[in-house]
DNA sequence: CAGCATCCTTTATGATACTG
DNA sequence: CAGTATCATAAAGGATGCTG
């Protein structure tokens, strides 16, 4: 018999591992801007100025360094199209669909719960 | 009639919003080590060596810090046992226990879709 | 053991200017 | 429009030494 469980046993990649590649890919999702262009992404197709729209914040340079962080571990798809002003449009790969359900999961979670998490530091600050 | 889904309706912070108090919830929790954190306290109470240990490459340093600020927005619990040498035990609160859920989640998407997202690279470096 | 304080290095992020 | 390049700053992270 085994000691380790089932998800023990599925479990490809470690991030508890120092040198294990999956922390490398955690970090691009749960980066500050990668999250919230997972998020973005499942509302459908956007073009670069419109996700920059979108997200309160992102500076150009950010926001193009976390799409291609992003495009590099295929969770997202970017289309160019040749054309003068140019056009690009990035959406989600079926890869990219199933992190952005976690993503998204968690992000909805922190949305919904803030007053209860704001309320727990001002109890701890009493 | 609205415009607003139900998801809308029940949203309490935005993290699209530029200066949402929820993105630094976020932070916390999707932090490098913020993220361990939460998914090694599902294996029940730790102490701070414990973790250490378990959280290969964390110094003292961010693991104290990254602990403090999981503290602070209610989502573990510090118990300091006054006795010499110290002992101090971290768990998870029951709110910490559910942004763990959804955490742990993602954790274990990433953990075993590695293969895929080495592929796709791959796919795309050819 | 469980930290905190300090100093130092490395990343992350931003602002600005420029280009196909 | 969709970036890239460069410069500058802030934040993250790490190493070391000290303490209750």
């Amino acid at each position: 018999m085994t000691n380790r469980s089932l998800s023990e046993q599925l479990r490809s990649g470690n991030l508890f591992a120092e040198q294990c590649p999956s922390r490398e890919v955690l970090k691009h999702v749960t980066s500050r801007w990668g999250v919230l262009i997972l998020v973005a992404l499942r509302d459908g197709t956007h073009r670069f100025s419109d996700l920059r729209r979108k997200m309160g914040g992102v500076s150009e340079k950010m926001l193009a360094q976390s799409l291609q962080a992003l495009e590099y571990d295929g969770f997202i798809n970017r289309v160019s199209y040749p054309v003068v002003p140019p056009h690009v449009e990035y959406s989600l790969t079926p890869l990219g669909e199933q992190v952005s359900d976690r993503v998204a999961a968690l992000a909805d979670w922190i949305e919904m719960n803030l007053p209860q998490v704001l309320a727990q530091r001002d109890v701890r600050a009493a």
